[in-house]
DNA sequence: CCTACCGATCGGTAGG
DNA sequence: CCTACCGATCGGTAGG
């Protein structure tokens, strides 16, 4: 079996684990139990258990940045991206939603560094829904009392939806991102999107 | 020294240090060196670790639940009732802003029972903004597309504060709550308290 | 409330 | 990848 695979389902077993349980509550036995190995021998593929958190994290941190920077230059209309970014976020953390917890709830037991290089890559996702509120606000279509707030409650919206989701749920994720971007255009006091058909 | 003094020294350390590293990275010998105490100093006053954190939690679940019904109580017209239970909510969060994080990040360490407890209790909490939101669809004062989501819009937005908020920011929690409430009722599709002087 | 300790488990390593 | 082990630390207890 390739190395690389191996390492991957290292991954994946961390990932569940530390979703389920938490990367303190969890140890490097218990990930090695999921593959059947002793908990040593998890060490000839990583060389530490903070590595395995740090790949999660890392990932997790490059698919919301790298999804945000296509839909950015897809969609020029502030509306658009607006509502494609959060399209976009609902479906990423719906596709891999233990990744997504994992991202949010443990990325703080990092080492300082690497914590630090997280706060900023989070500034960083941020940045395209704040441009994208900052440029509807600039061109009139969005009407927010306050452009700060606006974009916290769209935040919010998105980053709490991994606390309730269940993949089992009656809603598929594109229509809870349409029910987010209604209610997210509304709170804008832009028209809402009724009779436009097909939103993006 | 009182001893029930005491008790509170300890879960006020243990709240310190559960909001800032976590339950299971926080040892009783932590717990004890906040009090100049050694870690077996502590058995005592406590029984078991988890018990520290089970008061925490049950204390904020109380807090919750105690200022939503005395809201409920006060304020029978679903708008005024609303605006009260999100200001109730953030002013409570950012008064004990540790044991809101306590609350938020920990309690899935509790044992099933206890865990299962608090599922309920926080179920029940967010029925006054459930019911709130419900009294106001049914008055057509709110017009929300979707209820369910109104509901959840107004939990992402309270529960997601404490990630943010620092007690060191421009605004203070009654001004958060005022702008929140903003834009929640624009959302729901409610006239905007524009021009009525303070809100609630 | 301290000293001293319990058995269990932790992340990680050596040697094969 | 396993066996066997390292020192450190865990939650908790006994006895004073």
């Amino acid at each position: 079996m390739d190395g690389a695979v191996r390492k991957e389902q290292i991954c994946d077993a961390a990932k569940r684990l530390f979703a389920a349980r938490g990367y303190h509550a969890t140890s490097v036995r218990d990930i090695a139990a999921q593959l059947d190995l002793q908990g040593g021998s998890l060490y000839s593929h990583i060389d530490a258990k903070e590595d395995l958190l740090w790949a999660l994290v890392d990932r997790a941190a490059d698919s919301f940045i790298s999804r945000a920077a296509a839909v950015a230059a897809r969609f020029p209309d502030p509306t658009e991206r607006l509502q494609a970014l959060v399209r976009a976020h609902v479906e990423y953390m719906a596709s891999d939603l233990d990744n997504a917890v994992v991202f949010h709830h443990e990325w703080r037991f990092l080492a300082p560094a690497r914590r630090l290089a997280i706060a900023h890559r989070r500034h960083e996702y941020e940045d395209y829904f704040r441009q994208a509120i900052h440029e509807g606000v600039s061109r009139d279509v969005f009407l927010p009392q306050d452009e700060r707030f606006a974009t916290l409650l769209v935040m919010s919206l998105v980053n709490w939806f991994y606390q309730w989701y269940r993949p089992d749920g009656p809603l598929p994720a594109d229509a809870i991102a349409g029910r987010f971007n209604e209610l997210i255009l509304r709170a804008l006091g832009a028209p809402a999107p009724i009779g436009k058909g097909k939103s993006i």
